[in-house]
DNA sequence: TCATTAAAAACGACCGGTCGTATTTTTAAA
DNA sequence: TTTAAAAATACGACCGGTCGTTTTTAATGA
């Protein structure tokens, strides 16, 4: 086996370790050890493939969002000339999962908002720049929308990708405590079948 | 001074730094000898007050709300007939406030939603009935709004609640990230002069 | 052989919580 | 009303453990 994807996968199982644990127990209340033990990597390690914690996170955030990114991209790909139908079967994809998962978790990128978006200068530009992404993407989503008659088109899609995020996330956190797909799934129907929509 | 209202007065004080660093720094993030230190009350005393941090948490949680609630029913009490007019001009301090503190803080709820709402039982329960008398009073709010005429009637007030609530949840986070009043101002435009019209 | 990297061991700081004890307050009997 | 017993509170030292990080040793490859 080459040494270099070896160390590769070790540093691909300690961000997928993060997120896990990070989006259970959040970051504050998840020890280094715990994810260390999780990929089999001595603690002395670690420092080998990250230089702290901090930048762990927010490697961590970046790992994290990718995956939403390219879902929801595909989705848009894949339906020609209906943009809004691509974000309604992405976010109701999501919604099938939550409810696999039994509600725990949510998104990380909320719940590490909360917890050191405020705290954390490395951490906050990762969530900032990880979000900026999403939005782009979903904004572009909107704009085909209105392009294609589907959407209001007395609203920005900037503006519009905003709310939907937004009160996806509180949603979402809502979703965790309530242990129920009700919020969720209200966010999308009150915004994707109603607002957006003119 | 009598001496039974130094102990409520300890108590108090801790439950209102317990709020200020768990805003800061999270439920994890924050040490109990931080919010003791920060009232002048021995680590040994906490135990007499409270019986774990985790109790603590979830008292800290109503402390909280109490004082929303409040300012929210003061503000729906004062405006008679313009129960939609009192909810805007409720938003629109809390705002203010945000802005004044340089968007450092946000929700508690929010924060510790995510961050312990899926781990700690007690504080969950806690977060469940603040957010619910929350809930239940913003909805009677838009009750009255809709027997005004002002807010459209064919979405439940719950419904209306909710949404509201989530919106204005994840927004905060937002404003956090990004150190502008721009996504909460544009969650009470969105939906108070706009989506609950019709 | 000698750099470079992995891993083990150790670091001090801090965590939530407990302990015994001193002091105060409450209760109830005298 | 006084007094004795009991219950509650105040307090700081201290518990075992874990935290993130650093230093030191072992292994590896050129």
């Amino acid at each position: 086996m080459p040494k270099s994807s070896k160390k590769e996968l070790n540093r691909e199982g300690l961000l997928n370790q993060g997120v896990v644990f990070f989006m259970n127990q959040g970051y504050h209340g998840t020890g280094l050890q715990e994810i260390l033990d999780a990929v089999n990597v001595p603690k002395g390690s670690f420092y080998n493939y990250f230089s702290s914690k901090e930048e762990f996170g927010a490697a961590v955030i970046q790992h994290y969002i990718e995956p939403f990114i390219s879902r929801l991209s595909t989705h848009l790909q894949q339906s020609g000339s209906d943009a809004l139908g691509a974000i309604r079967r992405y976010f109701d994809e999501l919604i099938v999962e939550l409810e696999e998962n039994k509600f725990k978790g949510g998104c990380l990128l909320g719940s590490l908002m909360g917890e050191i978006g405020s705290t954390s200068d490395v951490c906050q530009q990762s969530l900032q720049s990880a979000i900026a992404r999403y939005r782009d993407l979903l904004q572009s989503g909107l704009a085909q929308a209105q392009q294609q008659g589907s959407v209001r088109t007395d609203k920005t899609p900037e503006e519009m990708a905003d709310l939907l995020i937004n009160t996806w996330q509180g949603a979402l956190l809502r979703m965790q405590i309530e242990k129920s797909s009700a919020p969720v799934k209200q966010c999308c129907h009150d915004l994707l079948d109603d607002f957006f929509i003119r």
